[in-house]
RNA sequence: GCGCCCUUAGCUCAACUGGAUAGAGUGUCUGACUACGGAUCAGAAGGUUGAGGGUUCGAAUCCUUCAGGGCGCGCCA
């Protein structure tokens, strides 16, 4: 798609006497609304003051000097010159190449020989799998899926938060009320009791709050107790973790969490305080970032322990000494903003120019009825309650439409975990997303069993063809096959621009636009049989390699029945 | 109080980053050949883009004021 708008910015340049160049009338030209304007367009308002004429008149003129075999005609419409791409050559052209590259369409190489680190899902032990966690780990493993197809190598670090103040409290909690065959029993259960009746408590008894420090504190210390209790804690947490991972289909390159810089702080300290950064302030250590008009990073608490913005700066050092990044993504919340423009801000006052090569990459909270769901209170929703539930429905949506169908249940884990995925990444990131069961649990419209069962059907059409084309030689010209096409020639530009704005959703939104004129086509062409079928076969396998490359990138599989 | 973000159909979200008639999904109502899989398709209804002002050929998009909401702002991560 991008080589018309290039030829024909080329002719527009030439018939104007360059009086802009191809690039200026390149970014100028756009994809009309309306099917009936054609398939680009240009605006003619910028020639206006130049050639001191109305758009409409300078569209005319225009429209008929044009021509190009590329493109069956040129129209003016008002201000407008709409162009009509030859869809019989184009159509043969897009297919062919889908169909000879298989998979591996739509990819780049811009980032070959490039190294991107991506710091995602991050989630707390002793706190269970959220739904925000899941943004985090489902976004996260989309762009480093994306940052592939461009050609970069990616390290996936899931930087678990298993150190802190909260295992301080946890140690604490589980010193007072805990019970042994209850964690065993119930690991991830128990332990988030016990964390919200921390927090339940120490609000009526400030005491706690000590204590928690006090049990953070000998941690740190080495102390064996404190450290064989957090050991343990970890454990389950990260089995029950793992069990979620492998859910969701994702993999991580390095499990280093916050514990593994434990002994790599004190350099940094040290290295703060030789470069003169570290100032005491009200018994503790901070960095001041006035400067930068920042609240001061506090780098160590009053009793010496250390902070977050202590263990990013140690793990952003190792990271770039470790893995030599040229960029590194970290997938984190919105409402760490601060956290992270602080952190870089010091690494910068450090000497560090590669800070700028660090990149915070915000995500909206779920919502539960227009608040944050807060953890501490023990308000949140467990992913693993709705992964379940999600399942068993998709389980029993099979058993009703397709009761033959062997594997049931891997196919309902594919469909219903895909529905989940998708359901978070077709919202551009940013955005809040208010919780809805409901919502999620939908099946149609723009889901992704929507898109699994239209990659569904498309394979049970070339099964019965029992042909799988590999190249055609017509093209075809009627609408519904043309407005598909289009669509398919857009995905090699569309994983490039979710790349540069490290954005999933470009992905979802497009692959559902395709899954929809592929089912809009579908409804309307016989494809088995009749004039064309060998095209119209290509195009089916077209778009299916087509979704199920897309659904992989965003994590999610295409089961060929469902 | 200060900083950042958000507000588009009843609901959830789009709109090629300033372009033509603001589009999908869902929900509501109505239809689809004994169908290459109905988890689909077709149609109807639904809007003063939170409010006002400004910038220009042109604004949901940029600037400004206001209203409403969210998040953050030194010993949590």
């Amino acid at each position: 798609m991008e080589y018309y708008i290039q030829q024909w910015a080329q002719l527009l340049s030439k018939t104007l006497g360059e009086a802009l160049s191809p690039e200026e009338i390149m970014t100028k030209i756009e994809i009309p609304k309306f099917t009936q304007h054609g398939d680009l367009a240009f605006p003619c308002f910028v020639l206006a003051k130049l050639l001191k004429q109305s758009p409409q008149s300078i569209a005319e003129q225009l429209a008929v000097s044009l021509n190009h075999k590329a493109f069956k005609k040129f129209e003016a419409k008002g201000p407008y010159i709409n162009a009509f791409i030859n869809r019989k050559e184009a159509t043969k052209e897009t297919i062919n190449r889908i169909l000879y590259e298989q998979e591996k369409y739509g990819s780049h190489t811009f980032g070959k020989g490039k190294t991107i680190t991506f710091d995602l899902s991050s989630p707390n032990i002793a706190k269970p799998f959220s739904m925000g966690h899941l943004r985090s780990t489902v976004i996260g493993s989309a762009i480093s899926h994306i940052a592939e197809k461009c050609g970069y190598q990616v390290i996936r670090i899931n930087y678990i938060g298993d150190w802190g103040t909260q295992f301080g409290k946890l140690i604490a909690a589980y010193k007072r009320w805990g019970d042994e065959a209850a964690v065993k029993r119930d690991p991830i259960g128990e332990l988030f009791k016990l964390y919200t009746r921390f927090h339940e408590e120490a609000t009526l008894d400030p005491q706690l709050d000590q204590e928690g420090r006090f049990w953070f504190k000998e941690l740190e210390l080495g102390n064996p107790e404190a450290h064989a209790l957090w050991e343990w804690f970890r454990e389950e947490s990260l089995a029950a973790f793992n069990r979620i991972y492998t859910l969701l289909n994702v993999t991580f390159d390095s499990m280093n969490g916050e514990s593994f810089y434990n002994d790599k702080m004190e350099a940094v300290v040290t290295e703060l305080q030789n470069k003169g950064l570290l100032e005491a302030s009200e018994g503790a250590m901070v960095v001041r970032l006035e400067d930068q008009d920042l609240p001061p990073a506090l780098i160590k608490k009053q009793d010496g322990a250390t902070l977050y913005a202590t263990r990013d700066l140690a793990s952003a050092l190792y990271r770039k000494q470790h893995y030599h990044f040229d960029l590194s993504l970290y997938v984190v919340g919105h409402e760490q903003t601060l956290h992270f423009n602080q952190v870089k801000s010091v690494l910068s006052k450090m000497g560090y120019s590669w800070a700028d090569d660090m990149e915070h990459i915000p995500f909206g909270m779920i919502l539960k009825d227009g608040k944050k769901m807060s953890t501490r209170k023990g308000k949140v929703v467990l992913l693993e309650q709705v992964l379940k539930e999600i399942i068993e429905r998709a389980d029993h949506s099979i058993k009703e439409k397709n009761p033959e169908l062997e594997a049931r249940r891997i196919i309902a884990e594919q469909v219903g975990v895909g529905a989940v995925i998708y359901h978070d990444l077709k919202h551009y990131r940013r955005n809040d997303v208010e919780f809805s069961l409901e919502e999620m649990l939908k099946f149609e419209g723009n889901t992704g069993p929507y898109l699994q069962y239209t990659h569904a059907r498309g394979c049970s059409i070339l099964r019965k063809a029992k042909v799988k084309p590999s190249v055609i030689e017509d093209g075809l010209e009627d609408d519904p096959s043309w407005e598909l096409v289009k669509l398919l020639a857009w995905f090699p530009h569309t994983i490039e621009v979710a790349f540069e704005e490290r954005d999933p959703s470009t992905v979802a939104k497009s692959l559902f636009k395709i899954a929809q004129a592929f089912n809009h086509y579908y409804a309307h062409t016989r494809i088995l049989g009749g004039a064309e079928s060998k095209a119209k076969l290509g195009l089916t396998r077209a778009t299916i390699l087509v979704i199920k490359e897309g659904l992989r990138l965003l994590g999610i599989q295409a089961p060929v029945e469902m």
